[in-house]
DNA sequence: TAAAAATACTCCATAGGTATTTTAT
DNA sequence: ATAAAATACCTATGGAGTATTTTTA
């Protein structure tokens, strides 16, 4: 018995997909039909009940899978285990991160990380906060980065930096001369947020409640720089992270404002798969990341 | 990665020997010797320490055992938990007992257990208690059947049942009249015991001992058969397990007296290793036996 | 009818055997 | 000198791909 099979075996009970599972173990639909089969005949039960029209394991194909994913958990911590004697910090990560994170706190944490090890492959998505999630759910990236995390039954939840709401507009913007501003006077602004799905958007509405302030954006946006790029061109104010205004602020091309009567913060988190054996190279971006989150804290 | 390969590893980890590793297995040296390689050169890292002049495993070597026995278990566990869903009671068992309990105790216990279960196959080899020891720590047997049971680190012991040491004596001789005996008389008699090694010499002695009876066999067998046929030509008296002598005392060619003064008991068990994982058969066949056995002591 | 799964068939990689050499006791 | 382990070499098996058919939604 290969252990590779009982893996793809894993998958397959997950995703109840075999070309789906193909795909997340390199190989074809085809494959993965042969094997399960031959895991059938192996253990000499059925695993997958073909008379319901639905993809569904056997009480024995139930027995397997437990089996299968302590069997292969196993396995995974072993070759970390081995990875770590050998101080091989290397590998590929696959990295899924909302635009945010990905844009401004991230790039000098790979940078610092690679600087570091110099073995490791990091890539890369930049995808929206409930696509991160899907990309980990899925297996199709390692660890995510996205802000608000909640965690869930297979999500493990890794907190690693917070960053401060702040109010920008442009400098010509008549608010441009104060240095602070109260929530509520942002009501009588036109006010520029985030799409309702955006974390960060769900977390400003519930504040503006708390404070009674009754505020509705006149234009959304799904990501930061494109709602950044409003506000440059006067259409309003907004309430975005302090780091991804930085640079524009830096450049006087806006103009940032802190809250008087109010402190937001917002929290950064990795995530990852509980199932997830995390390896060696993994848990020192993860580490990385909290030092330097940690320092920008200070 | 084949989870048979780790198991050779783990029987090559203990057995410290590629040749007896491949026996175990049913495969030749080579193999072994190939497949530790692979498993070098597949986890990158030294496992056998080859600068030693004796076989020793490397840190990486021994966390590669640990793991791997960790898996090799619970896949085992995993297919026999499959069997049991199955009903399927097969399989083959290999039995290693001391004589007397595998020529009298043993027969009518896989009599019964066949019957039930006919698609079991039992191998049963007949040797002396250290040797039935021997071949489960080896993993030559699957379970063994010994008298007096001592637990150790790897061993697990099953009791099973428990006879009475009667004596026996020939039909013409001077105690036959009588029906029982008291210890200390036998001290006057020609006394036929087993060798120093069998662990049922080693516990009359003790009793002997506890009861200031000063008692040396002036004759010793190995086992009960010889030992029954040297007091059937009137050799002596002996202590024996009575049910060793059920069909003798039937037939009026020895008799047996009971002890007035003491009840010396004889515990019998199965054993196998700790680290074994009994197959629905063997559990079955363990217990039909502690049935049987209880149902004997009423 | 379109997508997913099963099957047929082929090819190639590799695991293991035999025979032999090397090593260690 | 002998026994154990490593190596060389060869063969057979089985795992995975392509192409195709069958099934199901």
């Amino acid at each position: 018995m290969h252990i590779e099979n009982l893996k793809v075996f894993v998958s397959l009970a997950e995703t109840q997909s075999f070309s789906r599972t193909g795909k997340l173990h390199g190989i074809t639909q085809s494959a993965v039909s042969q094997q399960l089969r031959a895991l059938e005949n192996h253990f000499g039960v059925q695993i997958v009940d073909r008379n319901q029209k639905i993809f569904r394991l056997t009480r024995e194909g139930e027995c397997l899978r437990a089996a299968a994913q302590d069997i292969t958990r196993g396995y995974d911590i072993l070759i970390n285990d081995l990875k770590e004697m050998r101080h091989e910090i290397a590998g590929t990560i696959r990295l899924s991160t909302i635009y945010s994170i990905g844009l401004h706190e991230l790039p000098p944490i790979v940078k610092h990380f690679l600087s570091k090890y110099r073995t490791v492959d990091v890539r890369i998505a930049y995808r929206r906060s409930n696509l991160v999630v899907e990309d980990i759910l899925r297996g199709e990236a390692d660890l995510g980065l996205i802000a608000y995390p909640t965690k869930t039954r297979d999500l493990e939840v890794i907190p690693f930096a917070e960053d401060c709401l702040v109010v920008i507009c442009n400098p010509a913007h008549p608010l441009a001369k104060r240095k602070r501003v109260k929530l509520a006077e942002l009501a009588s602004q036109c006010f520029i947020g985030f799409d309702h799905d955006i974390p960060t958007r769900k977390a400003t509405d519930r504040i503006f409640c708390e404070y009674g302030v009754k505020l509705v954006p006149s234009m959304e946006f799904d990501n930061v720089e494109t709602l950044k790029r409003a506000v440059e061109v006067g259409a309003g104010v907004a309430l975005v992270p302090a780091e991804t205004v930085r640079q524009e602020v830096a450049q006087q091309t806006l103009v940032e404002l802190s809250l008087e009567d109010c402190h937001i913060k917002r929290p950064l988190a990795y995530i990852h798969r509980k199932t997830a054996v995390l390896t060696p190279a993994m848990v020192r971006l993860v580490d990385t990341s909290t030092e330097l989150g940690k320092a920008s804290l200070t």
